[in-house]
DNA sequence: CAATATTCGACCACTCTGGTCAATTTAAAT
DNA sequence: ATTTAAATTGACCAGAGTGGTCGAATATTG
């Protein structure tokens, strides 16, 4: 009997449900992972936030291990092709490119806060129990991230006078400091509301000063 | 019989101990909050660590609550006695000052690791009960920090084209990333036995572009 | 109507929690 | 040497919370 059986890897049950549904526990279970770390976090405050019978988590993964694999596979896709697919790695300028990077991050972040969260927090945990290529994967998105930051950069551009690496590093800095302090500030709001065309304003502004003091100057008039 | 008894409060017991002993408590203690938080932080843990028996715990102090608060008080004093009280908040150049609280903290922290990590939780913690008055020295901390950082710069050494509070901001940021960067990058070694020479000679290196860069230029001779 | 796919939450064995306390060792006082 | 007091231990407690199960109820489908 039944020689022929339907057999569907049990996430996709997860998979084949409304994506409303779909995004409401998933949006759940990133928010506690990302505040908890893996160990720490809760099925059952999980399902709570859901509004979810403890059963049906288990129903969609077989285990607290694969519903954080699968978060944090959810997680590269989407950071690779709402944020790193979008980045033009040749710009060689790089207060250009850090402004586009910053730009692009933030753009996908309005709409994908949780799995942005939830990245800082599964780049750093060492001990959470991953599938090798997982593992891998993370390892791999790192680099891209470095690269996409680091590589290509002419740094013929900046004055002359100093050590260039040196003024790569205090650019990014400058850029890095202005953008965890505006995130800071903007912590517990949602992002989505929020008007950015001040922020963006006083963002340029900074950047003016940076290229005007660490650019070679090129015919500086009145 | 015994009309004039001897009281003495519970936390004294431990003000009693050896130093040597106090301080293998406190430092596990410290250790343990600061991992954790408050709430997850575990006494089971504390005393396995401390290498002592789950009844002393609660026989220096009546409960974790109060252990905390110790930690916290004890922190606060730490801070001010070995960090703040000595900076000389009258400087107003601004990367002198910068400079000088980066090396009056390294000095600080070199010998009380614990205490500036465990800090730098219970600032941001607000659901750790505590006694009001340990709250408001807390705030006033923050506020002397924060005075210190900002208070009495003068501001007019800094290249007239640009709004000088951008151009004070910028250096800020860059001060901190290096620091930031150095610490991460140091972390897990034991501060005590690094040599910080070369460290600061690369400090010394970014800060001499910031003033060149940032600051007026006075005389470009060469 | 029957078969199948969903959904629920009470329940399980287990771990860990902050805190207690009877019993023991150590030190001090007489 | 003997009494008294202080210091120290870890087994133990009730309670909370853990990841995960499962029988029963409900919806959906053929």
């Amino acid at each position: 009997m039944c020689v022929e059986m339907e057999v569907i890897a049990i996430v996709e049950r997860f998979e084949n449900l409304e994506e409303r549904k779909q995004r409401t526990i998933r949006q759940a279970a990133l928010a506690e992972f990302a505040a908890h770390g893996y160990a720490k976090a809760s099925t059952n405050r999980i399902v709570k936030a859901a509004g979810i019978g403890k059963g049906m988590l288990f129903y969609y993964f077989t285990s607290k291990q694969e519903l954080y694999a699968y978060l944090v596979k959810y997680s590269l896709e989407t950071i690779q092709s709402r944020f790193l697919d979008r980045v033009d790695g040749k710009e060689p300028d790089m207060i250009e490119r850090l402004t586009q990077l910053a730009r692009l991050k933030m753009e996908a972040q309005i709409e994908n806060e949780e799995v942005f969260n939830f990245s800082s927090v599964f780049m750093q945990e060492n001990d959470a129990p991953l599938p090798d290529g997982l593992a891998v994967k993370i390892g791999e998105l790192k680099q891209t991230g470095y690269r996409l930051m680091y590589e290509g950069i002419d740094k013929s551009r900046f004055r002359k006078d100093a050590d260039p690496d040196k003024v790569f590093h205090l650019i990014r800095w400058s850029i890095d400091g202005f953008q965890q302090e505006l995130l800071a500030k903007l912590s517990g709001q949602n992002l989505a509301e929020i008007d950015f065309a001040p922020y963006w304003d006083e963002f340029y502004g900074y950047l003016a000063i940076l290229k005007r003091s660490f650019y070679e100057t090129e015919g500086e008039s009145s």
